[in-house]
DNA sequence: GCAAATTGTTTCGGTTCCGTTTCAGTTTCT
DNA sequence: AGAAACTGAAACGGAACCGAAACAATTTGC
């Protein structure tokens, strides 16, 4: 794959994301409900903030409303009561898994 | 490319962009972006409210901002004066190109 | 046992974005 | 020439987000 045919594919993925009526992700949002679902479990608010590199409290909103979603949820963690675990929900991954075979169908109508 | 390497591509550079302290665009303004340097000119405010199917004072304000990042430039139309057309700049030109180039560069380093 | 450290959340003031509505400038049509 | 239509921008109130700091709950270290 040459940049080119990267960024047409980037941007026809971008403006599906834009034009559908659901209220879209931030940036940010989005890369921490992809390391949810993409790297192993577990995931706590301290692991996350430092995976993308923002505050905390970054990361405490950003669950707020993708909890609201039903995107992800969160469980305190039972043997270090201090930690919160964020878990995924049958929600996220159906929403994570549309948005892969959105990307492949997107790639298939590339021009060459 | 499988549906699980698309997502871990787009996670990584979700991720590069998230991490690095330059101020991220918005889902909107990086479609507006990506529109103005991959679709052909002219492009007004109009037309790419109608791609993006949104309202026009979003396309206004976020020229405004990445008018203020130089990424575009906004010039009236000669012939009919009501038009704004939108035009790409060296610095919005170079932004998209390392932009393809790192998703490149992210899809090489990804696990088979 | 108790101070210090750690974790996630809340609060604060400020900024940015949103949709709707309104407005000024331009063109079109008769 | 004058009314109507069109284009982009500005005004407005509301919502979401930001970083920094303060906070409560829990664990660790001495």
């Amino acid at each position: 794959m040459r940049p080119s045919q990267a960024l047409r594919l980037w941007q026809q993925v971008m403006l599906s994301q834009v034009r559908d009526d659901a209220p879209d992700l931030t940036m940010r949002q989005t890369a921490i409900l992809f390391t949810i679902y993409l790297d192993p479990p577990p995931h706590t608010v301290r692991g996350l903030a430092a995976r993308l590199n923002v505050t905390k409290p970054v990361i405490t909103r950003a669950l707020d409303t993708m909890g609201a979603l039903k995107l992800v949820s969160r469980h305190r963690d039972e043997l270090d009561k201090r930690n919160v675990l964020i878990r995924r929900t049958v929600e996220g991954a159906l929403f994570v898994e549309r948005f892969g075979d959105g990307i492949i169908a997107k790639a298939h109508e590339l021009p060459i």
